[in-house]
DNA sequence: CGCTAGATGAGA
DNA sequence: CTCATCTAGCGA
């Protein structure tokens, strides 16, 4: 018999951002034709962590306050670059940065909004995964637990394979907290070994 | 392959 | 002024 996937419901976001991180390793993010496997992720936390959004801006804070768990939330850094999180709100509240996925259907129309990527490039990055999925400011807000074209769904169970713990990369507070997690052996992701790299190397010189 | 520089805009 | 980034272009 074959396991259905279902969509990941308002529960799923109801716990620590960090539970949640963990566990979308593996799901699947649907966005209209578009499908891909979660394969890195990263947690933040409204409290006793200084790398949330909610530390530094009032607006954040706010979208907080005026949406469900499980809603879409999109901002723009560095000028060009979408970021695509997941408002979480257990114990406690926080989000969970959607860093990379591994292409399984729709892309064709992935690879389009890439300008040509190869597979191996085409959402192993926060910025490129938004940009691949069409994900922009438009975005921001949707609920993901409705039945929209955008989403999450279950990942297989049971679930064996291996998840890696490490610090986020990419950020200059709170770097050591151990929140970012991928799928081992999921090959697609050098680019941002790369970035933790240069990250890594940026604190050694100071 | 490794590494650097520069693009580019919202928020506080 | 600071950023949850990416890419082209350079040198080895």
């Amino acid at each position: 018999m074959r396991e259905e996937s279902l969509r990941l419901e308002r529960g799923f976001f109801e716990r620590d951002p960090v539970v949640c991180a963990r566990d979308l390793i593996g799901c699947k993010m649907i966005c209209g034709r578009s499908v891909g496997r979660v394969i890195e992720t990263e947690a933040y936390a409204t409290l006793g962590d200084a790398a949330c959004h909610t530390a530094r801006r009032a607006s954040t804070r706010a979208f907080l306050a005026n949406h469900p768990a499980g809603s879409a939330y999109v901002y723009l850094t560095y000028g060009m670059h979408w970021m695509f999180n997941v408002l979480i709100k257990g114990d406690v509240e926080g989000f969970v940065l959607v860093r990379a996925l591994e292409a399984e259907s729709g892309s064709d129309e992935m690879v389009a909004r890439r300008g040509g990527a190869v597979a191996r490039n085409l959402c192993s990055g926060p910025g490129k995964l938004t940009q691949a999925l069409g994900i922009n400011l438009s975005h921001n807000g949707l609920d993901l637990c409705a039945a929209g074209s955008l989403g999450f769904l279950t990942r297989a169970s049971p679930f064996t394979e291996r998840i890696h713990a490490g610090p986020r990369i990419g950020i200059s507070a709170a770097k050591t907290l151990p929140w970012r997690f991928l799928l081992e052996g999921a090959g697609v992701l050098k680019t941002d070994c790369n970035a933790g790299k240069v990250v890594a190397k940026r604190a050694n010189a100071q």
